[in-house]
DNA sequence: CAGTTCTATATGCATCCGCATATAGATGCA
DNA sequence: TGCATCTATATGCGGATGCATATAGAACTG
């Protein structure tokens, strides 16, 4: 199960279940969708099954938290499925299907579908630029490598984030030009 | 849901399960993945909805077939959740984000992981190539613009997995020879 | 100090999904 | 003729998922 498999990596530092629903919002946001009550039912799922353990610890600005961090089963897991190679086969990616039926609405209204997908990875990319022109200021020279190994993997996927949504744009302007020009035809 | 409208789509031409499931195997591989039976069930529900209707007829190499069409109010559907623009926030990919957390395992079986994934990337390329090449050849002058509306909306999401497949395979490249990099440091 | 919003966790319920398995016609081949 | 393989559809079952909803502490707002 890919989820429970996220939730190990994302607890390589102890969190809550509410820190982890914000993590998937905006590191996770473009890659992996999950519901809050879907994480909290794995998170109790995991730790009966011993790959977690829970403690409450008083929040700073709201009740209880339930913190969470892995034990040595759960951090085996996750190394086996990391071992196991890419897991591929599973993608879901409901836009690209819905462009592939866009011929069945009318041009203009297909066009208008576009410009909002336009508007949608724009500021996906804006937020993506954000974060690693962060990263860039905050690291100095040789940047990334002299990231440590941790960073340099969240880096990555960072990197893999921006260019996937930078082929994006293009295409998605691409094609925005390419519908224009067959209608005015 | 987006299973069933992906299933109205594919039935602007009548079609049994069996097929469909081939075509989720092929063409919709990379965005969109679907079990067998999760699709004989799929269509079975939306006969009883009356947005399917289906008829038997014998088959060229085997038993026979259930081959279902598109109702009326099949074809609303589909138009409505296209013209509701694009579903965004339910993507999944599960090896991004085993990329995310690949410091946990040791640096040789980090590279394994991206060459088993180079492998697979170059792959899906080349078979999206091999189709885009076919339709240049049986297409004259001026492809894609002299395409009907169909086979250009169909054209325009496998130009978006050609460039899609392609920012990937760069940047799993650029990965690898980073990777090399540290190691040699 | 009442109301709203944010933080925080949890449950109920209906449906979806994935895997194993059943059934069976048609084809090929040894 | 027996057996494997491909085509074709379907069900049973356990678990995953999504949505609505409940509960409640803490902070802010008028």
């Amino acid at each position: 199960m890919s989820l429970e498999n996220i939730l190990l990596g994302i607890l390589k530092r102890p969190a809550a279940g509410y820190d982890i629903k914000r993590q998937f919002e905006t590191v996770f946001n473009h890659f992996w969708h999950a519901d809050l009550t879907q994480i909290y039912r794995a998170l109790n799922r995991m730790e009966k099954d011993g790959l977690l353990e829970s403690r409450l610890e008083p929040s700073e600005r709201g009740p209880a938290r339930k913190v969470y961090r892995r034990t040595p089963a759960g951090s085996r897991t996750l190394a086996e499925w990391l071992r196991g190679g890419p897991v591929l086969g599973n993608e879901k990616f409901a836009y690209l299907a819905q462009i592939h039926f866009l011929d069945e609405i009318e041009p203009a209204q297909a066009e208008e579908f576009f410009d909002t997908l336009r508007e949608e990875l724009v500021t996906q990319l804006s937020t993506l630029d954000a974060i690693e022109q962060e990263w860039r200021t905050e690291a100095g020279e040789g940047f990334p490598d002299t990231l440590d190994d941790e960073d340099f993997h969240t880096w990555l996927t960072l990197d893999m984030g921006l260019r996937k949504t930078r082929a994006l744009v293009e295409w998605v302007e691409a094609s925005i030009a390419r519908l224009r020009g067959r209608r005015e035809r």
